[in-house]
DNA sequence: AAGACGAAAGTGGTTGA
DNA sequence: TCAACAACTTTCGTCTT
């Protein structure tokens, strides 16, 4: 935890969480997220003694995707000292630097644009530095397979972004990607269909209960209503209520009808509006949790109450 | 008057011949 | 490549609080 965090700024309380993995800082009281986009603090490796430590420790930045040459890139003759050297091997140097020019613009101008686009995007989305090299790394191979052409280099950047934040369980909606980039939502889950097809990349199902922390926060609900909806959802899951479902809308339903249970009643429209579904889907939903789960008992009790 | 409910028709994507 | 299909949306009328 960053020092500089030390209390919610919503309910004074110090009860924080911090989930590394998605980068987010959350209030155990309220459930607001307070900090989404995280530094990643941890060493990725181990070491034992300093011999492993020498080995294992690097200098200077880290290679990352999301620098266009990962941050090794070289320049032919930048200095002056290459007019030391006779005329023959000037020239030399001239091809080489014209060489490395016509090289670099192709494929490396294009990626220059797009990941300054993709650091936009995922800034805006506060998502964690993982994610965003994860989507540097899909594009940067789009790229290089020709899967941008015929296809605009920011919609590709969407889809790539959308994906890394699936692989990385960290969903963002594909509403979400839309409002951050601009491209229309339809063109970003082709583009992210395709790509992911085309390079193989695997990415399993999204889990509903990834949405609930910021689900709830958007909806200042509090941690009580948060954990029940997470119980709801993996009642749900048990009973098979869930597969071939859109994730959004379970979730959402789950959190409508855990406030409900709790007295934090929201009305269908608010639930649909943060979740980005319409509230003819969290009714379906909502009705087959009530027949299915035996909620309405509880819900009859804290009526009586 | 606002919210909840449900029916009906439309949309985009998947699947299987 | 096309048609059937499931999930979800939009729209709209009715009921409840």
């Amino acid at each position: 935890m960053p020092e500089y965090i030390k209390k919610c700024p919503e309910c004074g309380s110090i009860n924080l969480i911090l989930n590394r993995e998605r980068g987010e800082v959350i209030c155990r009281d309220c459930g607001l997220v307070i900090e989404e986009k995280m530094v990643d603090f941890s060493q990725e490796w181990r070491e034992f003694d300093s011999e492993q430590a020498d080995k294992m420790r690097r200098t200077g930045p880290p290679s990352t995707w999301v620098k266009f040459d990962k941050g090794l890139g070289t320049d032919i003759g930048q200095k002056g000292d290459i007019y030391k050297l006779d005329s023959k091997e000037r020239n030399k140097f001239f091809r080489l630097r014209k060489w490395q020019y016509r090289v670099s613009t192709a494929i490396e101008r294009n990626l220059k644009l797009a990941l300054a686009e993709l650091r936009r995007v995922a800034s805006y989305l506060k998502l964690p530095q993982s994610v965003e090299e994860e989507a540097a790394r899909t594009y940067t191979l789009a790229v290089q397979r020709g899967l941008v052409r015929g296809r605009s280099m920011e919609s590709v950047v969407a889809g790539a972004l959308y994906a890394a934040c699936r692989r990385h369980e960290v969903p963002r909606t594909l509403d979400e990607l839309s409002e951050a980039s601009g491209i229309d939502k339809k063109e970003i889950g082709r583009t992210y269909r395709f790509v992911t097809r085309e390079l193989g990349i695997r990415i399993m199902p999204s889990n509903p209960i990834d949405y609930i922390p910021r689900f709830a926060s958007a909806l200042k609900l509090t941690p009580d209503t948060q954990s029940k909806a997470v119980e709801i959802l993996e009642d749900a899951q048990r009973n098979e209520l869930t597969s071939g479902r859109g994730p959004t809308g379970i979730a959402a339903a789950s959190l409508y009808v855990a406030a409900l249970i709790n007295n934090e009643k929201k009305t269908q429209r608010e639930v649909a509006d943060v979740a980005g579904v319409t509230e003819v889907t969290i009714r379906n939903r909502y009705k087959e949790l009530l027949r299915k789960l035996n909620l309405k008992d509880q819900i009859k009790k804290k009526e009586a109450s």
